[in-house]
DNA sequence: GATGATCTTGTACGATCGTCCAAGATATCC
DNA sequence: GGATATCTTGGACGATCGTACAAGATCATC
């Protein structure tokens, strides 16, 4: 019967990948723990319940393992980009900055309903850590973001220019960074804040468009006015 | 002659000083470069151009050298907490919050100037370090900093709850960590944008504090009143 | 039941890590 | 000039790291 052996195949396939899934699973959890630099293969394994040696077999190199778990969550970088796309940044919305950071920040601030608060930290640790294994990561993966959102902006807030429109998202970025990374809140703030509150995504956008809104536009009083001519929209 | 004898003797003990200087100079540049489990006790001996074990003779173990680094310039820290015990924060004073985070930011930015730009890097690394040697720092230099920043904040800016605060406060130090240690800047804004340019410390300034007055009071429509849903405007 | 591909595992290699120690060098004091 | 305290040095220890390898186990296919 070709279902019965189809079905000890994929008995045996799926025992294989639930492994394998075990292992990204692990990795991912560590490493937001701690950072690349202090995971060691072994206890990613420990961690996955599988022999040291097969976490080679199944992904390699450590940094290919480390890179393999992002592309396992790549799905959440391109919904961030097609949300940003899809925003309306003609003069008729009046929300234009909200939606903008929303689109950006939300997917990222809502993994942690999603379970998958693991990755969130990751990012936040990943983009934070000097090794060339992240920096690497972080270029490859996220500049491209960081352009889109820059591009938007700056068509939803005219007059800008880029260096001034790049600050403004270093600072966003930060931000949010320590918005879905940072212990501290609740240390500070007694135990009252929490950073799960579902609630906070709405206060984030709220905050960071104010930032934005404060940015300078050529003209202004303050700062960054030096030779350059703010950019054009790209087409 | 009693010159003569101290001079000798502080020949010897200031060449012995020179070369502890020279070790906690390395350790700085190194820590901020790489993060702390980044870099080992050879690296430093290595830049410092002593031998390995002279490190562990001046300053024992590698944590306590990691200490000795932010004991050395603790001077940064207390500058800001009386900087921020001497902001005028009464009502007559129209510009507290700029003063504030004036106070708080700026020897931070300045120590690039100063040539002491590797420790406010290293700052910034520290802060976002996962390792219990870097957090351990953190809780015991910079806790106090935050509440005495925060405290005053909530003078300046009165009727906003204390996680409200702290929220901000958190927004606040993830833009001024990315100000001080991002190198993506550049990079993003194809160049134009140097973090080094003594006018950021302004801009960063007004960006900062139109994020804290953004900060809504208890009674505003946004958020963090328990029990009710925020009411947030929506596309 | 033999074959071959896939998956699993114990083990071991070389490199690097933090730490320590005993001996040497140097300047100071009696 | 000998005793003493301070500083310097090379070398070695055990631990841990990433990686690789060869042999074993499992299962679809002939």
């Amino acid at each position: 019967m070709t279902g019965a052996v189809e079905e000890k195949r994929s008995r045996k396939a799926e025992a294989a990948l639930d492994r394998r899934l075990a292992i990204l699973r692990s990795a991912e959890a560590l490493f937001a723990e701690r950072g690349y630099s202090g995971v060691s293969v072994r206890d990613i394994a420990g961690a996955a319940k599988v022999p040291l040696a097969l976490v080679g077999y199944h992904f390699g190199r450590k940094e290919d393992l480390f890179s393999a778990v992002f592309a396992h969550r790549s799905g959440y970088v391109t919904e961030r980009i097609d949300r940003i796309a899809a925003v309306d940044i003609s003069g008729a919305n009046p929300h234009a900055i909200e939606d903008l950071v929303r689109a950006w920040a939300e997917p990222v601030i809502r993994l942690r309903e999603a379970g998958a608060d693991a990755f969130s930290l990751l990012v936040a640790r990943t983009a934070w850590d000097p090794g060339p294994e992240a920096s690497a990561i972080i270029e490859r993966v996220y500049d491209g973001l960081a352009h889109s959102l820059i591009d938007a902006m700056m068509q939803a807030l005219p007059g800008r220019s880029r260096e001034t429109m790049v600050w403004g998202y270093e600072y966003a970025l930060g931000a949010l960074l320590m918005h879905v990374a940072d212990r501290r809140v609740e240390r500070l703030s007694g135990g009252r804040a929490q950073s799960g509150d579902p609630r906070m995504c709405d206060f984030f956008v709220q905050m960071i468009s104010a930032l934005f809104r404060a940015l300078p536009a050529a003209g202004d009083e303050t700062v960054l006015r030096d030779g350059e001519a703010p950019s054009v929209p790209r087409a």
